[in-house]
DNA sequence: CAACATTTGTAGTGATCACTGCGAAACCAT
DNA sequence: ATGGTTTCGCAGTGATCACTACAAATGTTG
């Protein structure tokens, strides 16, 4: 199979794009010109706008449950349980820009736009499944301790991005503390 | 003063516009098919776009704020009793439209989007100080439990958004349990 | 009414968007 | 080499974007 440029190098520089720009700057033009490539083999090998996006957007879940794996290794028996020992390991400047990609998937979701709006609920879903399985008890316990975990991380994480870091810690000690 | 067009009058076309189809589908074009005019009247009115999407956010945030008005009524001890007083109100389907507005913007500004950037954190920043009056206690702590009442609120409000009311709600009973 | 400022219509700017038609390479198996 | 498929350059489509020049209409004020 004769490849000069391969798909694998345009997602790359899809995410390139998504990493510097955000998500709603990741464009067949923008990824081309980045690459030096016409914007022709980008929609050759991703022939819709949303093939695209969902890709991109697959590869970010992929880079976020990369940057979880080594925090969520042990069991744990709760949600104030997983919070405590996964905080300091997220709240870290390096998690930052994934995490900013996520919430702008996020708001664009509850936008309503496609393909996040049908996307993004998913990936939370798999989140959410993902660290039930580490939550002891019976399964209605796991699943509800996640969710109730995820959504205290979330919003920290948030409150993290919109009013930096000492905010968010000092929530976070406040919510450990009650 | 000679006016056809209020200012007024096309800022509720361009709210209505960012309800319907978003924030990002909030245009000088758009407005002005919305409303049966020339998009010419809308720049006239909001030079820059980033004078119209910061009054759009301005109202948005004054909308939030009289969604939250009622609620936020009587004084709370610390964030516990605040998520428990005022989950239920915000937990409904009229809230959602505004808090997706939110959210959006808030994506946006993680992506570093301007003028979201700078004018989102300046809105979670009233709308902590706003809700810090509510609380008992030294000012240090009002300020800690409205950082952390908030942060744990946009988390369930997102989970909601993203995960459907179900989820929100188990989630929630989880955290006051704890 | 005359002088003036505010408001609006018509038209157009150059940029970017997602996406396409078409033909020429480049590659492959036979 | 020959034929067929995969890859890709070039050019262009119509749409939308933020924004502007210019002049006519519409006010307001003296």
């Amino acid at each position: 199979m004769g490849h000069k440029h391969s798909k694998a190098e345009i997602l790359a520089g899809a995410l390139a794009t998504a990493f510097d720009d955000g998500l709603s700057q990741v464009t067949f033009g923008r990824i081309a010109k980045r690459l030096g490539i016409s914007d022709r083999i980008v929609v050759y090998y991703f022939p819709t706008k949303d093939d695209l996006i969902g890709e991109v957007l697959y590869a970010i879940g992929a880079e976020l449950q990369a940057t979880l794996a080594p925090t969520f290794s042990k069991p744990v028996a709760n949600h104030h349980e997983l919070l405590r020992t996964t905080w300091p390991i997220l709240a870290r400047p390096e998690a930052d820009p994934v995490f900013a990609l996520f919430f702008e998937a996020g708001g664009l979701a509850a936008a309503g736009r496609e393909p996040f709006r049908t996307l993004v609920p998913q990936l939370v879903d798999a989140w959410i499944e993902w660290t039930a399985e580490l939550m002891r008890g019976t399964p209605a316990h796991q699943r509800a301790e996640a969710e109730a975990g995820i959504a205290v991380l979330d919003g920290l994480l948030l409150l993290r991005q919109l009013s930096g870091s000492e905010v968010a810690d000092r929530a976070a000690r406040r919510i450990w503390a009650g």
